[in-house]
DNA sequence: ATCCGGCTTGCCACGGTGGGAAGGTCAAGC
DNA sequence: GCTTGACCTTCCCACCGTGGCAAGCCGGAT
């Protein structure tokens, strides 16, 4: 079983900074622009254990290969998809599963969808309230203001997003 | 210029326990409850300075006026709106002053609501994205997963919400 | 040999909220 | 009186995700 080759288990032991160049292997700073995730935020992943930690250079500079980038990407997408770290985390351990169900999957998915739904109906309550407020608000020189006086009084103002 | 009567601004010297309950003050936690923002965030919101740093009894209890307790229920209303600290902040200054203008207030409203539409619009085009892919995914016991596809090949992903 | 840009680690910050520890106080019951 | 339990005080740490800065090492080009 050379877990070692297939997929990312045993890291290897450092390389020379040229010679890794020459696989190629990318810098973190190379990484960071070809997946659009910032270098600070691949040590951060990798910190918090997201990732694998990536190998070394004998200088001690992480190296990454193609497949990394991938993962790298993976990650980025499921961020931009709003997935929390957790999430991603356990998308990551489904997506290198082969025995993965996809209906394990689609129940995360549409898990944060429930939960997308429910942040934005939130929101939409929020802003409807305001927008209310604001077209009966003059906008003028004078104090009077809706708006403020909904913010002052703030009897029973809760059951408006119940 | 009694500005110590009139609004809270030089906080009078502290009192004793019993007497300040007597005179229609509140222990933070009563403050808590009647206001619905917890007695943490109370402290919180005195260290930053949001609010006014409350009196204080003989034995440092911190006690609140009904005066008080008005400012509370306005930050927490505006906290319930969406609007950040600052934003409180801003709005409890207009609130204060006579010489404001509903302009100023509206201003900040709308501001807020097209912050609030433009957070709606990017969680609405990720749970458009996510519910597609999902509606393509079988759910079923096989592995094969449109949703795991979209993440791991994230070729020219990001156009889909440019 | 020097210089610049990149890499390393580490710490601090934001926003907003919660948790908990260690100690002081108040009111009620005995 | 003294104990008890509920409350208060301050202080520190955590979350999530990201950015910034500083001090120091490394790479490659001049």
């Amino acid at each position: 079983m050379n877990a070692a080759a297939t997929r990312h288990r045993y890291r290897g032991p450092r390389i020379e900074a040229s010679e890794a160049r020459q696989s190629g292997y990318f810098n973190i700073g190379d990484a960071a622009q070809a997946t659009g995730v910032s270098a600070k935020m691949i040590r951060h992943y990798e910190s918090i254990g997201l990732i694998q930690a990536a190998d070394r250079t004998f200088a001690n500079y992480r190296i990454y290969s193609e497949n990394d980038l991938h993962t790298l990407r993976f990650v980025k997408r499921g961020r931009s998809l709003g997935f929390s770290i957790k999430q991603i985390e356990a998308l990551l351990e489904l997506w290198s599963k082969r025995g993965r169900s996809s209906a394990q999957v689609k129940k995360l998915a549409l898990q944060h969808v429930d939960d997308l739904n429910a942040r934005i109906a939130e929101m939409q309550a929020m802003r409807d309230t305001l927008q209310h407020l604001a077209e009966q608000c003059h906008g003028d020189d004078r104090p009077e203001c809706p708006i403020l006086e909904d913010l002052a009084c703030a009897k029973g103002h809760d059951q408006k997003h119940r």
